[in-house]
DNA sequence: CATGAATGAGAGTTCATTCAT
DNA sequence: TATGAATGAACTCTCATTCAT
């Protein structure tokens, strides 16, 4: 859920977006019409901003961003982003909300819960590889704000929310004596250490994106974890 | 030439890489006593430096890094850090390059190539991991310089020479049939990314440290990437 | 034009200026109503805008005075205020025409051309010191525009032309020898002084407010201009 | 007394200056030498930051006043400012405190003791009527900065302490009976804005400085609060 | 060598004003 | 007419680097 602090000035437009973003399920550049009477911010600037910001990070890095140049790659004033964020930091920590409720939504995308678990644990897998390796700068920008003066507990307290069906999903598989009966957060980093590190060798080149690579790698993660 | 003040860890390190590592003995000297007439003048003050700077940016991250406040906290004038260093990112690249050697010299300490592998991969699992907790600023340094615009390709070159032996270890190992035939790297970032996911979650207190634990983990591990 | 919903306290204020001086009357429309073809569509919503701007200076202080402050405070949008006022400047000098105008104004409030000298000067002291405390907003305003950018020749005259009746009695006083034959704008100012010197300790809380502390403060300021 | 927030960032040098910025009975400058061998902030560098600013607030207002321009009028970058102030907020607090102790200490220079009450009283106002005129930009620096954002609690203290010794001799000679027996704050008051009001008037010409003038104004200062 | 005051480009942020709706 | 998002110049403050001492 964004927080308080929230994406702009106008109250209305920041209780609807809050509960929006939240949840990802819509596309919240649409809800921004409501009242056509009355000018109102722009879904597609947002949108812009954000592309804006990812593209850089990914160019230049966190610590090199500065709102001057996201102000220019997203076409607009300086001033213009102080009307979507109260600030640098609400901008970052918007995005970041973003990126991670994307994140995690495309972990259990297209699930089918009556598969058998190994095929459901590798869809889940590829969907999360796909993902960091098509939202790179997404990734990236994620990988450095957690290292980042802005990752606050707000930020990690996202997290924990956003993969509870991720978790249970585990715990569910650990309780059939298909997973291995060590702590969950073990299995849950070795799965996510997997495709974090795979999908690293598949972008610098060192892997070849091939099939039976991704099931090689797969293997590896799912033969460390399965009982 | 490092004066008769320059002993203390910076000396210690030196000769315990020796007895490990030829490569790492060469580059260590390389990185603090090239251009020695003119640089490195007093050991205790380029220890006094690292020692700052690691601490700062386990404290306020990299991006918040100023050279006051590196001054400050190493007991100098400002002006005196570019007498060691000709400027802000050679400071950085200097303690990479010494960060990320040390934690290589880390991995094999103590090998013992009459042991059985499975012995010696958990104990250079073992050695990763306690020398990431033990050392954990520069752990953080160097996570953080990974995404810094300081990261540069000399940089990225440095790590594929460190782990040369590593690497035959590994190989040595496939050929054996001990390891699973698949491309070394796989292998490589399994057993780092198990390394470093173990860590996080030992850091973060969500995992107990205990010596069940890290067998569990390591098992995790080591049963991915075992033929 | 005033429309026919510009009545309210602005309206009021015209026909109690009319009984009073007619000056002030032919000056208070002059602020208000020229160029009335373009400006001063709706007398509420200028009311809104002088009642917002002259409690945020006293809150917040001239200098933090931000158009968008206003317009808030008013429940206008910011570009209206553009509607009423060409810029910043004509709505901070329309504001003290109209403060100033108001001050002068209560001055001679209920003055009895037939009454002793010193019992007049006394009710117009006290007029002034109640105008003081009970607009004190406008106090703040106009003190704190004395000593803006803002405050110009033009604001300047409009003093002097306001007060004229005022130094005519004086004159006439001095000449009757009931006030000491020094220069007008001594007596002037030495009653205007005490006048702001009493309210501000009134206000401070450190002269309590009571009929013969007020007594005793004019009794300084009368005992001292007096023949 | 300056705040703990002081002048720049020594320490030693900070509390040392607060000392003395608080007595005013030395001049600042010199006390920076003490220690040749280490440079030090430069007293001279102080003065032309504290002349450039009352300049300015003369020339352009409190409201107007920028650092940019502070430092350009002193001949200096704009990031020195910040090696002797912390922020605009305490480089105006310093001068404030700066001025209003110069001020205050003003008064009561040649007083003679064992004078009468009239003539030490009339020193005294011309006195603090000299150093109006003398040191103007500092009176309109002062003035402004009563109505500003940053004249806080701390602020205001100041007065109150520096007029301990003003205050005991009007409390002595109203014992006398010599002043009326009226609240000491009231005599204080009508004392300050008499010099005040007669200030501003041989300011702006509208009485000419001559010593009959003066000794007018001050006559309708006296007989207002004598006995 | 060591110092730390001085520098000035560049960062984040604000706000009077405009203008499409 | 009324709106409020958009603008960009100008503000305060930071910090890597230099240099006189």
């Amino acid at each position: 859920m964004v927080g308080p602090r929230g994406v702009g000035r106008c109250g209305e437009m920041r209780r609807r977006a809050a509960t929006v973003w939240g949840l990802v399920l819509a596309f919240y550049e649409h809800i921004f019409d409501y009242d056509a009477a009355v000018k109102l911010k722009d879904g597609e600037k947002l949108q812009a901003i954000a592309r804006a910001t990812f593209a850089l990070v990914e160019r230049t890095g966190l610590s090199g961003l500065t709102m001057a140049a996201i102000a220019r790659e997203a076409g607009l004033a300086t001033g213009t982003l102080y009307v979507y964020f109260k600030s640098k930091e609400e901008l970052l920590v918007g995005l970041y909300e973003r990126a991670k409720t994307e994140t995690a939504a495309s972990l259990m995308s297209g699930d089918d819960p009556s598969a058998p678990f190994r095929s459901r644990f590798q869809r889940m897998w590829n969907n999360w590889l796909q993902h960091r390796l098509k939202h790179y700068a997404q990734v990236v920008f994620l990988e450095q704000y957690y290292n980042s003066p802005w990752f606050s507990d707000a930020s990690r307290n996202l997290s924990a929310r956003l993969i509870k069906d991720w978790t249970d999903l585990i715990d569910a598989a650990k309780a059939q004596q298909i997973l291995k009966d060590v702590p969950t957060a073990l299995l849950i980093n070795s799965f996510g250490g997997s495709v974090r590190e795979t999908a690293n060798l598949l972008r610098s080149g060192t892997l070849v994106h091939t099939d039976t690579h991704l099931a090689l790698a797969f293997g590896l993660c799912w033969d460390g974890i399965k009982a």
